[in-house]
DNA sequence: ATTAAAATTTAGACAAATCTAAAAATAGGT
DNA sequence: ACCTATTTTTAGATTTGTCTAAATTTTAAT
């Protein structure tokens, strides 16, 4: 495996997508950020491995062995990912650009031992699931903050988007995994919210609400 | 910079020479196990980046911006390996293929961090030197046990062979860095010698002892 | 100084991954 | 059902790093 059919096996798998619904070209090209036409080629090249179905003009879905493989680079990129923030005292904004070169080091051995040095995780800093070796990773109840009803409580667990920008905006007003969170409000004019926060009260755009996951207290 | 234009650097590094003494086509094709055809075309391609020094027929020698850049790619493989054995219990002959790949990884901050989880460590598990950031390496006053005296008593300090199969052969033996070693007898038929060490008394080939560092004693 | 052997370079080709521009197929609106 | 806009594929070129085979230069022996 090049390492480029390991990306692109990981963001086919990040599309979702599945035999009926199959991931478009075009998706997998802006994903990528690269042509349509170097995605027809690699989509060519991938089924040609059975890592891929792929029917001209008919778009690309993973085969089980495609799952399998994607979902190994993923495991390894997200213990990567914890290993640099625990280990190594990386803040969550500047892991992923180092583990997405971790995670095509070729090592069973070694990816087994991050995970025992870790005490085998099941989510990375940014809340994502790790899959296990045998590609199993627990599906957490989770929503969007901008989901929840007023009133409702619950616990951070999650960003949707993980982009440098938007967690150094969290962290910079205090926001993080594990903090309790009530809503207080929500305005009709721009659907802002007013929430509780660790003992704290603060206002939060839409927009932030929309990219917070939240596990709901029963 | 690429993999393969870091690989060479390191390669003509370790195979020493000089603005008088270059390194010759062959050599460099048979430590990379490449062609010379493919040697002189990536000497071009390095001189042009001002890495090395380049003359058709006259071999290559590393600039200082080269020199500069191997010994940063060594810093990188053998602080890996140290990592890799103090802190995920790879044994010392385990280690040399997966820091092959690691030394590669682009990030000042993640070798920092790892050398600071070492606690900054001066040699890695062969006994090999480890070039601080700016270059400096300690240059161990050692010497091969081959070419010690009889009655002569010193310490394990380093392989020059450090190939898996000659690394578990000393494990096999209990011969380890940091045992002390005295010379009891030399023969001079096979030039196999007798010693003590840490107690026990063994006999080893001449081509083993050609392959062991010792520093010697005052 | 000649000459044969060895080392090195050049020329031309190839595989991987990408691109641009043109052609083909599909999808959506009427 | 038809036409057009969009998507996707093809064809051909490019870059990187490699190869083989042929040509050139160096070296070392006579
Ligand atoms: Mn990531
Ligand atoms: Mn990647
Ligand atoms: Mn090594
Ligand atoms: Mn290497």
């Amino acid at each position: 495996m090049t390492r480029s059919e390991e990306n692109y096996l990981k963001i086919i798998f990040h599309l979702g997508g599945s035999d009926s619904t199959p991931i478009t070209t075009n998706a997998i090209a802006e994903q990528m950020e690269t042509k349509p036409s170097s995605v027809t080629d690699m989509a060519k090249k991938l089924a040609e491995k059975n890592l891929v179905k792929y029917k001209r003009y008919q778009g690309v879905s993973l085969t089980e062995q495609g799952t399998k493989t994607a979902l190994s680079i993923i495991r390894k990129h997200r213990l990567w990912e914890v290993f640099l923030v625990k280990k190594l005292d990386f803040s969550w904004d500047e892991v992923h650009e180092v583990a997405e070169q971790l995670e095509h080091i070729k090592s069973e051995k070694l990816i087994d031992k991050i995970d025992e040095l870790l005490e085998f995780p099941k989510f990375d800093p940014h809340g994502d699931p790790i899959p296990s070796k045998d590609g199993k990773f627990m599906v957490r109840d989770k929503q969007l903050l901008s989901e929840m009803s007023i009133g409702s409580k619950g616990v951070c667990v999650g960003v949707k988007d993980s982009s440098a920008p938007f967690l150094k905006f969290l962290d910079k007003n205090k926001i993080a995994l594990g903090h309790t969170i009530q809503v207080l409000e929500i305005e009709d004019f721009d659907h802002s919210l007013r929430i509780a926060m660790e003992g704290r009260e603060l206002r939060i755009s839409h927009q932030i609400a929309s990219n917070l996951y939240v596990k709901k207290n029963e």
